[in-house]
DNA sequence: TGTACATCAGTGAACGCGCGTTCACTGATGTAC
DNA sequence: TGTACATCAGTGAACGCGCGTTCACTGATGTAC
């Protein structure tokens, strides 16, 4: 794991880095392994000292951008503490920011058509980001009545999906000229709405 | 146009179906111009007497998706009047339902990595998609009071937001046992604590 | 300090494969007379 | 009704390409003595 005394230094970040890098570029259809190999200076057959092929160099990086994502939103919860709802908010704002921050992060774990059961690090970093962010729900959930409380899960369930569809939908290329709003206005006055309606904002205002 | 007379009946349409049927079966990333053409029962060759590529092919895939998905949304809104809530409810359901029966379709849509630019038919077809779901949420916002009320573009950009991040997160494959819920009772929760906090459903119940 | 040796990260050539695309063709269909 | 001809949808062979993966190898590095 050391960087010196290895013939390249650490030849399996740079491969992550390299395919990241054009996952970003390309998306995730245009990702090859030879082409990563290229990007960091290797042989394709290079690759397979550290992985057992294409799919787990992509899973590794999926990995990786789940690892970032979860310590960004709990970093992202915990700054916003003591008001749940501030803490909640920032959340949201974290995640549009990681998808801003990390595109080849965010496309090989969403858009790479990789299953998050490819390895056990993966399924592992998956539940991780899930725990995170239901774990935000349920001390914004606290402030509900306990009668009209909806379950934790949903409510997380709710803005991840919110958050997803606007990144896919108005945060990429092409077709994020279909709207007038930028996406983190968008996604602010979605959550916004939606924080109303669970009654944890006030009505008017 | 006709059914008969041709060699082959109605190639291009046939071609279209095939891809369809990939599409959904292997996701976009498996889909092959070869392969469809040879579920078309057809040589590769042939499908250039009809489409300009692969690309082309998809595209049209696309178009016919978003033909169908317009009319589902007009037809659902149109079906749930005079009562405009009903009305936008059952657009978003119908959303779902077309993920759910048209898998190929909405692929080719949203997750071939094609650009809505790619020819002016699939433009003209997003394009529409996009003012029946504004029409919607027009129609309801007419029930909102003047100043409190969110432009109707940004109001179904929330909607279309959230059924497509229930679709991608927790309407497919294997990611889809992520949650407890179905993907359904989930977004007709999530569009119904949205509604109540543009105080468009009462606050209480 | 110097030599012999073991390790193992990365090489380079090769593989079989299926891809998208092209091209000259063929042969069934429809039309003109 | 029958013959000659034009059309053009689909064929079949071929192309160049880059892919993921394998394999025996090599040569720099670290270690033992």
């Amino acid at each position: 794991m050391g960087k010196r005394g290895y013939h390249h230094g650490n030849l399996r970040q740079a491969l992550v880095d390299a395919a990241l890098a054009l996952i970003q570029e390309k998306g995730p259809q245009g990702f090859t392994l030879s082409e990563a190999a290229k990007g960091a200076g290797v042989t394709p057959a290079a690759v397979y000292r550290h992985f057992a092929g294409r799919d787990d160099l992509i899973a590794e990086c999926a990995v990786q951008g789940f690892e970032i994502f979860s310590d960004l939103m709990d970093y992202a919860f915990n700054n916003g503490q003591p008001s749940a709802l501030a803490a909640f908010e920032a959340t949201g704002r974290a995640y549009l920011a990681f998808a801003r921050r990390y595109p080849g992060h965010y496309m090989a774990m969403f858009e790479s058509g990789i299953s998050h059961n490819q390895t056990p690090e993966l399924a592992a970093g998956a539940a991780r980001a899930n725990l995170v962010l239901e774990r935000a729900a349920e001390a914004l959930s606290q402030h509900i009545p306990k009668d009209k409380r909806p379950p934790a899960a949903m409510f997380s369930a709710h803005v991840w999906s919110m958050s997803h569809g606007v990144v896919e939908l108005y945060a990429r290329g092409a077709p994020g000229a279909r709207s007038p709003f930028s996406p983190e206005d968008l996604l602010e006055a979605g959550i916004g709405i939606y924080l109303r309606g669970l009654g944890l904002l006030p009505p008017d205002c």
